[in-house]
DNA sequence: GGAAGATGACAAG
DNA sequence: TTGTCCTCTTCCC
């Protein structure tokens, strides 16, 4: 579940499992043999994570760059060592832990000069405290693109992946299709603000929970449910059944690429602008 | 047992 | 817009 709440828990991990001590780094794959080779044994410094990427540090100027992708896993896991299963891209071990990456996107060795141009391409990360939204309200406000694209681009918001970007549209009743430009600024820092909160809440909980108290299965006198990614969501997968508020079908459609979920009566469709 | 799909991001046309 | 990469799970026969 590859979105940036799940990244900044597995860098706390990570940190809490083996930073400060020697690591030992191999590729039982092979595709990342070579580089390995060249931190193997050395003490990780430590692991940090921006937007959806990870880096973890070793001395001499050198971090290891992972990015999941759509189905990437870091799987971390205490001693005793198992031997690897399937395709184990990296294998970071010592004495207490150890933690498998398999099916990343990205993964390779880089100096902090090429860290800090991957740095510099992410725009903020509502999980940073350093983070300045005003990056994102000045290209937002301006941009014809649909909410529902510009909450994905990395360059915009960084960390946003497609289950906080549709709950979000929801939260704040706006339609996936509605351009960035028609928002007011009051609008943006809504929006913003609950980014920071639910995406914080994400990484206390491991899981994605957007539902409301008073939209709760108990509040509402539904039976309880939980979706696959572990948490309880309005719209995100939940094509062709009831809006949780108001009860109207929720709709899917793919919008470059990516699926795309809303309530058409709690995000209806905006009014276009006269032309004239 | 095999196809399809998935929380992502690219390049090519 | 489409194709591609990577791995695992779920669904259908």
């Amino acid at each position: 579940m590859p979105e940036g709440h799940t990244l900044r828990r597995l860098a706390d991990d990570l940190d809490a499992a083996f930073a400060g001590r020697p690591v030992r780094v191999s590729s039982p794959q092979g595709r990342f043999a070579a580089d390995a080779a060249l931190v193997d044994g050395q003490v990780l410094v430590g692991a940090d994570s921006a937007g959806k990427h990870l880096f973890v540090e070793f001395p001499g100027d050198r971090y290891l760059h992972v990015h999941l992708g759509l189905i990437g896993k870091f799987d971390l896991r205490p001693a005793p060592v198992e031997p690897p299963l399937g395709q184990v891209r990296v294998r970071l071990q010592n004495e207490t832990a150890y933690a498998d990456l398999r099916g990343a996107t990205q993964c390779d060795l880089i100096g902090s000069e090429q860290r800090e141009r991957v740095l510099a391409a992410l725009g903020p990360d509502p999980l940073r405290s350093d983070a300045d939204p005003m990056r994102a309200w000045v290209r937002l406000r301006r941009s014809s693109r649909p909410m529902a694209d510009l909450l994905l681009d990395q360059s915009m918001f960084s960390g946003v992946g497609n289950i906080y970007r549709n709950e979000v549209l929801f939260r704040h009743r706006i339609h996936p299709l509605r351009p960035g430009k028609s928002l007011r600024v009051g609008q943006f820092q809504a929006i913003w603000q609950d980014l920071v909160d639910l995406m914080a809440e994400g990484v206390r909980t491991g899981s994605i929970d957007t539902v409301r108290p008073e939209h709760t299965p108990e509040a509402m006198g539904r039976p309880a449910r939980v979706d696959d990614h572990g948490g309880e969501v309005y719209v995100y997968r939940r094509t062709g059944q009831p809006c949780l508020v108001c009860g109207t079908t929720v709709r899917t459609q793919v919008l470059n690429g990516r699926n795309t979920f809303w309530c058409p009566r709690c995000q209806p469709k905006f009014r276009s602008r006269a032309v004239g």
